[in-house]
DNA sequence: ACAATTAGTCAGAAAAACATGACTATCAAA
DNA sequence: TTTGATAGTCATGTTTTTCTGACTAATTGT
């Protein structure tokens, strides 16, 4: 009962602004996404701006983290549920550009 | 033939990014929109930064700036046909959120 | 044993975005 | 004629975002 000029997309269009976090988020639509495998495939990104996109990604809830216990021990960020209701409307921005 | 790693959707998304430019694109969807109507509905808001944001959604030509010439003698900003093209997008966001 | 890879963190600097207050100039209404 | 509305600009300052380089710490390959 607070907001009364709210746009709804606004909140949706905040979390995928940054300088990668669309990269980031496109990579991830094709699969799990890694650390050290963002940073070389996302020409100049720089460790620190992908460890807090990834970070926020994460918080927002469209990246879930998971730490892969298996034989080379490492982490992949996978889309959430709620990432992957963005695929419709990111394609269709993709189809439009 | 030179970006790789393009992704289609950055471009738009950083067009619709940045503090107000949601909100105005929102209120132009609406019909024509003025620069102190604009003040004075995005609350805190302020001049500078919505003249900024119109100026680039007009270099972006998502709006089009129009002085009308007649009777009160104003200007107005109108979505342009790249800038309706976004509408069902925006919707999509806004029903998703 | 030594080097590389993984996945980061931290402090600090630089750059970009946003806000404030003062100011301009035209036009219309009281 | 003075006030208020229109539509801004400009200089400056603050805040946020992004970048750089050094560092950590566990694991894996040579």
């Amino acid at each position: 009962m607070e907001s009364e000029n709210d746009c709804k997309a606004e909140g949706l269009l905040k979390m995928l602004s940054g300088k990668w976090k669309p990269q980031i988020f496109r990579l991830a639509v094709n699969g799990p996404v890694r650390f050290n495998s963002l940073l070389r495939q996302i020409k100049g990104s720089n460790k620190q701006s992908v460890a807090v996109a990834l970070k926020e990604l994460e918080e927002q809830q469209l990246l879930e983290k998971k730490v892969i216990k298996q034989k080379p021990l490492h982490i992949e960020y996978n889309l959430s549920e709620k990432g992957k209701l963005l695929i419709p409307v990111f394609r269709q921005l993709e189809n439009l550009a």
